[in-house]
DNA sequence: GATGGTCGGGAAAGCCCTTGCCTGATCGGC
DNA sequence: GCCGATCAGGCAAGGGCTTTCCCGACCATC
């Protein structure tokens, strides 16, 4: 590997003329240096050893952003907005998945920050874990006195600036909406029960309805289609008088559509199914499905502009609105 | 930021003797002093700065992945091949986005050769400008030639290892069983024509038609599902003759599948529609989608395998077969 | 022609860590 | 009780780069 002083060598300048030359330094110098020295680096194919940069000039560029799994359309939504936001204020992007293990995020948390990065964004629910979440704060808090920025995507149960989804308010809007239609018996496919999210929505849920959620008619599954499509298979032969399914996605809220067609129930008909996150696919299957939108890429957009802005003062919290999406799986109770 | 100076003042040793400790050298440490150390490490929340570890010791412990766009469930599900392999193997992945632009590709590869990887992953369709390919392969090379390993997802036509799916063959398959199903017309929504992708599949589907695709039957759009369906629209005005239509990947397919329902085209009665890369998608649509599937978490974890191995030749080139999934939205041509 | 001011370039310190080498102490053996 | 071996711990170099400080050359000025 190339380093400065080859450059400098060949070009037959100091390493100091070298370096200001690669770095446009506002000190002036001569053009024919100056060209001696680019020319160097193109023939040598220099560039710069990023950490001994990091070393010399502990400028901070690089964002963390530590999320459940990229690969999931809902957290694909939420680091699209990250992104954009980043890459528009000419930052890299470390993304690491912690694939819902909150010890893996606490080491992926350690890690970004031996990598000196500027902020560091946690995107996804938080967890219940007291334990896990003393260690978590400890760790931030250590970040953020030396400099570290924070923000976070759907919790807030930490330092740093937080932005989340209406996940209650969107969850009252479907309760309410089922209620109207007269449903009075519901099942919901939940998430994962440690995850904040899962909680939030839960008791929306609750509160739009104006009842409390039996635990019998409440199964848990970990937001993937296939696990949304078993657990409403138990929840079907559970309890077979439901007129409703709420699922809270849509990746599970289409498993349980599925399930539905193979046994033959007719949706909205018989039973109806409601989503949640308005991912794409919500509008595409059959029936098209009744969901609350969230503003997923606009969260990321947000959390990143927290991040990377120095004025945040680190403790804001803003909810982002959700919004329900009528469409055909959602309808009156049957009588 | 505490340094490991402040480490080592405060537990009373040398930086050395702390740093030994810290990293589990094999050099023994009194059990005293060792305790003493990790004391001080625990309240000072001690972080070893990475970028000053990897200049005292250049060990390259993180891949770069320069992918087109994580968010796509295509390159989500090779995303999660490629972190399921690197986490294995204790690798921290930098995922960087290109978003299909040849020009930011070529940034982050040297932001990734700045950022001393291990390797670098590209993943996604090459292009065919052979301009970028020559400034691509001089970077490649150069990093290759400092003991730096690539490997190839999608694309070939650079140094480095490259695992490709089977996009003619799959396509071929396709162009095949249309024609044993009759269809004499049919109508191609493809992906950006300066992807190798593209036209390999074009190549393939016109190989297993046994006839040349005209122009007039090919619409070209970006892969996403409003492209294909704004494109279905336009090939279905311009040939109204078509019986069948291929989407060469499942999110334009499904677009495709939208308009023929919203203007009343039964499939496949009047028209069939295939997809390609048999996404999780494929099978909650109505009708279900026939589809390729290309292993593509494989296709990922195979690329990081191979990017890892010390003992890889660097011009291997591995094709993973493509297999044709027959579901409802392909019957046969009408009379 | 001497003085002061500018300007371009280089020497070298320092960023934080690791590690080869050396030293001082301890121990066992005779 | 002395010598050599062994062991724990510290010193200091060095990794690649930036940047402060300094120096020499040159110009303009009186």
């Amino acid at each position: 590997m190339a380093t400065l002083a080859d450059v400098a060598r060949r070009a037959g300048v100091s390493p100091a003329t070298a370096s200001r030359v690669i770095n446009r330094s506002s000190k002036p110098v001569a053009d024919d240096l100056r060209e001696r020295v680019l020319r160097a680096v193109a023939e040598l194919r220099y560039v710069p050893n990023a950490h001994a940069q990091l070393l010399a000039r502990p400028q901070r560029s690089v964002v963390g952003v530590v999320v459940h799994d990229v690969s999931d359309p809902y957290f694909a939504e939420v680091t699209r907005g990250l992104q954009r936001v980043a890459t528009e204020q000419g930052r890299l992007v470390i993304i690491c998945n912690s694939y819902r293990d909150p010890e893996r995020e606490l080491e992926y948390v350690d890690l970004l920050r031996a990598q000196q990065v500027a902020a560091i964004v946690l995107a996804g629910s938080g967890y219940h874990d007291e334990g896990v979440n003393a260690l978590l704060d400890e760790r931030l808090t250590a970040y953020v006195a030396t400099g570290g920025r924070v923000a976070l995507v759907g919790r807030h149960r930490h330092r740093g600036d937080a932005v989340l989804p209406a996940n209650e308010e969107g969850a009252r809007l479907v309760g309410a909406e089922l209620r109207r239609l007269g449903h009075r018996v519901v099942g919901v496919i939940a998430g994962p029960d440690q995850l904040t999210t899962t909680t939030d929505r839960l008791a929306g849920l609750a509160a739009g309805l104006d009842e409390a959620l039996p635990t019998k008619r409440i199964r848990y599954a970990d937001f993937t289609r296939d696990a949304g499509a078993r657990a409403t298979a138990e929840l079907l032969d559970a309890v077979p008088e439901l007129t409703a399914v709420v699922a809270l996605n849509d990746s599970m809220a289409v498993g349980a559509l599925s399930v539905l067609r193979d046994r033959g129930v007719r949706v909205p008909d018989e039973v109806s199914v409601v989503g949640f996150d308005d991912m794409p696919i919500a509008a595409d299957v059959t029936p098209t499905l009744t969901t609350v939108r969230l503003p997923l890429a606009e969260l990321g957009a947000r959390a990143m502009t927290l991040a990377l802005d120095p004025d945040a003062d680190g403790d804001r919290i803003e909810t982002l609105p959700a919004e329900l999406v009528r469409r055909d799986s959602l309808g009156p109770a049957p009588t």
